[in-house]
DNA sequence: ACCTGAACACCGTTCAAGT
DNA sequence: ACCTGAACACCGTTCAAGT
């Protein structure tokens, strides 16, 4: 007790885990991934390069840990939002959707480090709305794991995207014009599917399919339950 | 015409972007993402570093294009392999799993590289199978992607652990119960669906739940299909 | 206990120079 | 046209030395 006292009354300006972790993000979200460096880090911090790792273990677990902190947020946020599983689900999935779409280096430090705290905590908030959903209990591994898989798989493409488009100072239209362009190129016969859907790619909403899928998902659940229904609780 | 004629006559221990390919290939199976080096590839070919400019764009380049030749292989072998859409899909999907598992790499190479040629192959072959289906034309879209993204998530999810586990030289047995164990160790009350969920993690079959996500979404497809019938064709 | 900063062992990429 | 390999501008990480 005494040595956590201690902690907080260290001087304002001392360098810690959480400052370097508040000062990462601020790097990732102005010059992405590549722009978190222990050298640019240490001169944001006004300190030098080696003693970032007295804090923290190295750069991986720099980045997870800078992860974790926004996806925590982001589902503390998104717990009093709406009232049946359902709705809950989507409310998670759409705030973690606009967190991974506003801060994009989230995506691949979240593929990066499976099994680690921030897909942890994901697989909580999920699974308890899972769990409410009345799914009998050998079943709740499954759809949850299902649906964190499809928002981090999906969120994190959109991410990829929106950066990528950012990067190259493009509007959307003309990226997304770009791409179907690209499509149309592509071999008549080999590509027939592909090139069928330019119309659609150039329509479609990010933020809409992303929650279609989620639906599709809640839909396939519904009819698993009305074949085998939940055995009491 | 005369050029491609040429082109096939070259010294067989000419550098091409297909050698070039093949040798990174042989490198990220062998040594993994960090062991694909320009400095290691040139070595491999007995050639120099730059050279290998004249035949590649760069690094990210060269690892789509390795990923791409992978990712047609496995389409092209698993053309043949069942008879219904559905099943199609399946195989589609599982053949795709396989290949991630081999080669942990192309799961990140695919999400590092959106909308590149290997995304798009896999999102035709689910497509056709989808238009096969008879799902109507304004609903192909979003659930072509959302069976390419959960494929994409879901085995690249799985390809990281494995390449995890295999690199820590680890059973995958005592893999999964150091996790479950980390995961015991986590808050009760924070932490309680997570927690209750060890069970299931220690038995659960990859394959296995990764299908069981794919028949998920083509249950709510069946819905779907359903509540609005496919207008025409 | 915590910080400094030079040093080490790497990277991807470029480019003058060769053939 | 294609290849060479030295050179450039970076990395993450370590570690003796300081306070």
């Amino acid at each position: 007790m005494a040595k956590k006292t201690q902690s907080t009354e260290k001087r304002e300006d001392s360098l810690s885990r959480e400052r370097i972790i508040e000062a990462a993000i601020g790097l990732l979200d102005r010059s992405g991934e590549s722009g978190l460096t222990f050298r640019a880090l240490a001169e944001t911090l006004a300190t030098g390069a080696g003693a970032i790792y007295w804090h923290v273990a190295n750069k991986g677990d720099l980045l997870t840990a800078a992860c974790d902190t926004l996806i925590a947020r982001t589902l503390a946020e998104a717990e009093h939002s709406a009232t049946t599983p359902q709705t809950r689900i989507r409310a998670i999935a759409l705030a973690l959707f606009e967190t991974m779409d506003a801060h994009p280096w989230t995506g691949s430090a979240l593929t990066q480090a499976p099994g680690q705290l921030p897909g942890v905590r994901m697989l909580e908030h999920i699974g308890q709305q899972v769990r409410a959903l009345g799914v009998p209990d050998d079943t709740q591994w499954v759809v949850a794991c299902t649906l964190l898989n499809y928002i981090v798989g999906v969120g994190g493409q959109n991410a990829v995207n929106a950066q990528y488009a950012r990067s190259q100072d493009i509007e959307r239209d003309s990226f997304l014009e770009d791409m179907s362009e690209a499509w149309s190129a592509l071999d008549a016969d080999e590509f027939a599917f592909t090139r069928s859907m330019t119309g659609y790619l150039c329509k479609h909403d990010d933020r809409e399919d992303f929650l279609a899928g989620i639906d599709l998902i809640l839909s396939g659940l519904e009819v698993v339950q009305k074949t085998s229904p939940p055995r009491q609780a």
